[in-house]
DNA sequence: CTGTCGAATGTTATCGATAACAAGGCGCGG
DNA sequence: CCGCGCCTTGTTATCGATAACATTCGACAG
């Protein structure tokens, strides 16, 4: 038969122990159901005795329905997702929720396979990042009628509902702010070799404002690589030492742009008089620097709770996009 | 009977499309077993058609076996653990691993129940921070049969088995330093509510070189939250107004030492003429701050790497504790 | 021409928990 | 004293995939 030795005790093995039918046991540790005092105590007993932990897989299997919540992010080399991260753990704990989750690094096919996989395990519910897809994709988790949430961005069609801003509009405000300040001459650098689709969107509204109002972006710099302050750096001398040299730069990001800052400051350059600086996402480090930056704020935390609340199935949602918003810090860079 | 519509389709949706046996599907989708090639051909154009999604769920339970590894994490706030858990996750992804992890906030009652939530899961490892834990939660552990590996720590009994490194010895390497460079009025400035052993452990190191060295610690500051730069800045200016003015201050971490750094800047003082600063871990962003800040390198990423190489089973480690080592940098704040 | 072997396929049992149904026993109203 | 109904407990079937065993059929050696 079965060597019980080798085996994690089940409800049977519980049973045994107790004189009494696995279906009593059921009763017992779960509370449902009526049980006598008696068999109440000599089944928590056994229970406790033999160390019983139940097993999920059988429940989910026979329910149909597991308290799982599928997340995906890009990476987790960035604060901005970990934080997306926090919001959404936090939120599925308090609702007996477990999430499970895996990166793509900013790679759509390896974001289908995680998709594939995930969904695999018949998850509530799926939150990711984005609205862009590999093929297929979204129709698999169309098919697969769970909840899904999109983070992030609102600039485009979202499968079900999307959670966060509009990076096209940040990408504007940034530029109507820098263009205010009389700045006419701009510069982008970006990393993930162009990947991050959120980023190009921002560059794209930025640049079609600066175009718009007569002025022009004369260099860009797209890292291949993760976004790190020294890249930030690196971009930031090769575009002041170009031919084309900008007299603002719009950065991918914090990072990056903390980086460029590092720059002027060790090249003694004075900011913003010899060039501006805008980051983006207004990271909790920012405080730490000796200047502060112009940057925009975005609600990392909140896309993470909104998310997990609605693939919690907390109230169905009706639009298909709900705006977290976003706020322009205009610091010291500009 | 069973309506189809608000079903996923199982193997025996598609046996009943393709025309053959439920069996016969689950040996094609999966490769093994013999199949005919018209067999074959029909079963994956049924499957494609309804968009089959395989259930782990059923296979876990059958094969008493998950690619689960349960990932406990003392917070998300801190990029500490998020480069740990990166570590794990890009590690586990490499073997078609999933990561199902929650966070305790330093709280060992929510630890213990994390670890009875995530075993239920049957995952094949459990990596979880720190040598401490709630009583019951060990015995749980080992009684579960999973493989553990304990990560950060090494000073204490490994359940199975320890990668990090010696915290007291971190401390203590801190305060040789210090004491080397001639401080010999010490102050610590920490967070969490002294809830973070490993904290609390550096700090022990760090008092018993101090005071075998006849040198003394004249103040210490505890704050209740989570450390964030600005606890470190308060913390700074409430030690060098107070009448047991310290001559260096040792910080639990790096975002509290670089608020204590901010402080200096702000008010005007010279580090480390006025006050010498030191924290722990070696965070990427400590290269942004105007002044290098000294501090002790942690391998987060490397332990999060080997924990997980330990639980899917990469080679046994003999040893309980396997030393990751650590470095101490001296920065221009000593 | 027959027996053997292996490829292809099907049938049954199994993992653990639990809903649904069945049945035994006891109390209480009529 | 009978019977209805509730409390308690047990039995069976189920979720989906798959290992183990059974069966069919054609090919081929002797």
């Amino acid at each position: 038969m079965r060597d019980r030795s080798d085996h994690r005790p089940t409800m049977g093995d519980i049973a045994e122990a107790a004189g009494v039918s696995q279906m009593t046991v059921s009763r017992v540790l779960r509370g449902s159901g009526s049980a006598s005092a008696e068999a109440r105590a000599r089944v928590e007993q056994a229970a406790h005795q033999l160390g019983y932990v139940p097993n999920r897989l059988a429940t989910a299997l026979r329910d149909e329905s597991t308290p799982l919540v599928a997340v995906i992010l890009p990476t987790l080399g960035n604060r901005v997702f970990s934080e997306v991260l926090a919001g959404v753990t936090e939120t599925l704990a308090g609702q007996g929720m477990q999430p499970v989750f895996g990166v793509t690094e900013y790679d759509p096919l390896r974001e289908a396979a995680l998709v594939r996989d995930l969904l695999s395990w018949r998850p509530r519910g799926i939150i990711l990042p984005g609205l862009e897809h590999a093929k297929g994709t979204r129709a698999a988790i169309r098919a697969s009628g769970v909840r899904v949430a999109e983070v992030m961005d609102l600039d485009g069609d979202p499968i079900s509902v999307a959670f966060g801003l509009s990076q096209v509009e940040a990408g504007r405000a940034t530029a109507r702010h820098m263009l205010a300040r009389g700045y006419r001459r701009f510069g982008w650098i970006g990393a993930q070799g162009g990947r991050d689709l959120r980023a190009s969107k921002r560059l794209a509204g930025f640049r079609e404002t600066v175009r718009a109002a007569g002025a022009q972006m004369v260099a860009e710099r797209v890292f291949d690589g993760p976004s790190a302050m020294v890249q930030g750096r690196r971009g930031t001398a090769m575009l002041l030492d170009g031919l084309a040299r900008p007299d603002a730069i719009y950065f991918a990001n914090d990072d990056l742009a903390a980086g460029g800052l590092m720059h002027c400051l060790a090249e003694g350059l004075t900011v913003p008089r010899d060039v501006a600086l805008a980051g983006f996402n207004g990271l909790g480090f920012l405080e730490a620097l000796p200047v502060r930056l112009t940057t925009v704020e975005t609600p990392r935390r909140e896309m993470g709770i909104s998310a997990a609340r609605h693939v919690m199935g907390d109230g169905p949602v009706a639009e298909a996009k709900v705006d977290l918003g976003f706020r322009l810090v205009a610091g010291e860079t500009s």
